[in-house]
DNA sequence: GCAAAAGTGTTGTGTCTACACCCATGT
DNA sequence: ACATGGGTGTAGACACAACACTTTTGC
């Protein structure tokens, strides 16, 4: 294959990789923004990444490229998200770029150079390129697989109470989530379980919460075939 | 990001595209692999695809490099499936690969080249390359997408009887499945609708089978966020 | 005691599997 | 008539949402 030759211009385009690194603060999902300093589209902010060297993976290449940003070491997880390819995606020269989604822990707070700062996904300034659609792609894959896999211990720090597990998965999912219900479905997957310690309350009262955390703290898949799977 | 410079070599890795075009032939799902004349990996079987033109898409040039082995006309679903980018995944030279599902139709019977077959994914020969893992995973796809998706209407065709069409979800899916109980599910789901028309019992008798069709022919999220989501 | 927050008990609903049973046709 | 394959009825299991109720703390 990599011997074809075809009629077209032999110039390979560049590649660059791309990551929607997503953190829930202050109650709301926000991802990690850089406000481009140079043409074309100076001044909008856009996602953080960058080309893709001559030797390595992409995967390895916005670690390296991250890693100027954030501590990578933060990072819970990591995948692919998907390439985009489109000619006319770049104003200026041909670029393919494959896009991350990338999580950090509610507990973690990485200092950030002066130019990079979170941003609510739910109210993006515009964003560069096709940047916004690569955001809503990569929220899109965080609500599906907080259904159907134990991805929640990427959002969540190492401990935490099922309150404050209810208020992650409640800024994840952009919807009203109930600790009753979010227990008993975590519980029952065997995804979480209850730790010996409690929190203490604070000084409006209240009864001591029970401390739990993710059973395992790389990404399963737990739900698997919902549907038309013999019951044994 | 474009403008960005560091100390890596600064010639462009080859980018190629890749199909896994799946078919269920005579109860089986298959895939298209073609057999490499030259080397490296001579004589093994890869899956088709070639390298991205300078000034198409991805998904285009998959579809240019398809038109020489099957009918395009007769892919009735086409999604990008990942990109994979170890250095080292092909011998001679830094190469670049976008992975794409396909899905053809069972009732097409498309001609192919001499030096291209269907094989089934349950019994692959060795394969070039990492290509091996990449139809498992357009397998992995293919399985969990007839859970929460519409997408059998790329597998199946036109018009079918739920027979038919239990027998294909059977070969998919690689279990016994009901037809009851499918016809149940995408019923409710409002995927298949009934048409007037039965089909004539073979000579062996039996009661004469209803045809179906479904409703929509292109693809829909028919399950999503099977849990956490209220009654509404 | 009372407010506040955590946690449990329980009920009801909808979806699915499994299986028995009925229906329509060819020979 | 009876074999063959298609289609329906129904019961039981299960997972889930909803909500009332109980527990444990601070003040």
């Amino acid at each position: 294959m990599a011997q074809d030759r075809f009629a077209t211009l032999n110039r390979e385009p560049t590649h660059v990789v791309l990551a929607v690194v997503v953190q829930i603060r202050g109650g709301r999902l926000q991802t990690l923004l850089w406000q481009r300093a140079r043409e074309p589209d100076a001044g909008r902010w856009s996602l953080p990444g960058g080309v893709l060297g001559a030797a390595e993976s992409l995967e390895a290449s916005i670690r390296r490229h991250l890693a100027a940003k954030v501590d990578v070491a933060e990072l819970s997880h990591l995948e692919q998200l998907q390439t985009l390819s489109e000619p006319d995606r770049h104003p200026d020269e041909r670029q393919i770029a494959t896009a991350y989604l990338g999580l950090v822990p509610s507990d973690a707070d990485p200092s950030l150079p002066a130019d990079t700062a979170w941003h609510a996904i739910d109210a993006l300034p515009p964003l560069a390129f096709d940047h916004q659609g690569i955001v809503q792609a990569a929220r899109d894959r965080l609500r599906a697989k907080l259904s159907y896999t134990n991805i929640g211990f990427a959002i969540a720090p190492a401990q935490f109470t099922l309150a404050e597990l209810r208020d992650l998965y409640a800024a994840a999912l952009g919807r009203a989530v109930t600790a009753t219900n979010l227990q008993r479905i975590l519980v029952r997957r065997h995804l979480l379980e209850p730790l010996a310690e409690h929190r203490a309350p604070t000084s409006a009262g209240g009864r001591p919460a029970r401390l739990f955390r993710f059973v395992h703290r790389s990404l399963e898949i737990t739900d698997e075939f919902a549907v038309l799977r013999p019951r044994s």
